[in-house]
DNA sequence: CGTGCATGTTCGTCAAATCGAACGATCGGA
DNA sequence: TCCGATCGTTCGATTTGACGAACATGCACG
């Protein structure tokens, strides 16, 4: 029945906490005073014998001035580069356009960066993503007719715009070479 | 004595539950046998009347296929336009460099979105910023070495670099109307 | 028209998270 | 050296989350 052996991490929780409290300067009765909880249960959290609720966590994240996801979701950055052309390559069926994922969702993440290379011709269309999914599109260079299907925006170099993911929305480039940025959003 | 009376998103948690689960296809029952949860345990949580705990919440996330983050984050999504030379500009004190911002980070975000239009000259370095940010960058046009201060990397149009914001980090133009956009990832 | 199986809810019990208070340890000043 | 303050840990009492079983309801099938 294991399937998953990703155990809870406990531990990990209770040395971010530990982590974020130090970091913050705040001793332990202190950050109890601040967040209204008992110092011997943030003693307990932090020597990992604990699995906080989520009042707990929320608390802590209030007193401590962070997100909760920083107690919870153990982060891990690195350097990537991917050059022009490189990296992996979503072309669409017909030519003329090219996406390019540069930073895919790992886990703990949640957001895609694509470039979009493309040329006149054909709008491409997207069905409507998870819901909550916002992308938001910047245009490098060229022009390009993007935004919700029903409604969408004539863009030049340098313009911006963030739109639900979650309805059908349209990208159509206006003039050769359009170069674009996406970040989708997920939530 | 916060001033935010954000209460602990107990009810937010228990609508996320219930729509992710939905989203999932699945039934009370399945989420409860996938999860090793008791069912009894999952409605009660569902109906808002609960506070599960890191471990309850991690099995869901598991079960269900998404960060635990998912769960207690709140989402908004919009539409939203930013024409070039508009939007909140953040002019460096040197000329030849400036910073759009288009996308702020927004309570329950955590991302910010920045243009930048940069003409060759002095680099601009940028201190550490909180533990944990992921700072992405694409080149529009022109070229630019970018990337951390001990190791930075020339790039190009189209080019890509992802780096760590929590160290020291620099950006300099190497070509003239040199555009890039950078997602400046919180954590 | 019953029967079987599913979903989602409610109830009593147990384990555990949280709390408040007391306890040694460490540090700084008189 | 002694005293006070603060730090972090440990110990019972209480609240509360999680479990398992029973329950009401809806749907398909014979």
């Amino acid at each position: 029945m294991t399937g998953t052996p990703s155990g809870p991490p406990l531990d990990l929780i209770a040395a971010a906490i530990r982590r974020e409290r130090e970091r913050a300067g705040l001793s332990l009765t202190e950050l109890a005073r601040r967040s209204g909880l008992a110092k011997s249960t943030l003693s307990q959290l932090e020597s990992g014998s604990g699995n906080p609720s989520v009042e707990t966590l929320w608390a802590l994240s209030v007193a401590l001035d962070i997100p909760v996801s920083r107690l919870i979701d153990p982060p891990r950055p690195e350097v990537r580069v991917i050059r022009a052309g490189e990296g992996p390559a979503v072309r669409s069926e017909r030519a003329g356009y090219t996406a390019t994922l540069l930073a895919s969702c790992p886990p703990g993440a949640r957001r895609d960066v694509y470039r979009i290379d493309a040329r006149p011709g054909e709008a491409r269309e997207s069905r409507p993503h998870q819901p909550g999914t916002v992308e938001h599109l910047i245009v490098g260079t060229g022009r390009a007719l993007a935004g919700p299907a029903d409604e969408p925006v004539e863009l030049g170099p340098g313009d911006y715009i963030a739109y639900p993911g979650d309805v059908a929305h349209v990208f159509r480039a206006l003039a050769p070479g359009t170069m674009a940025v996406i970040v989708m959003e997920h939530r």
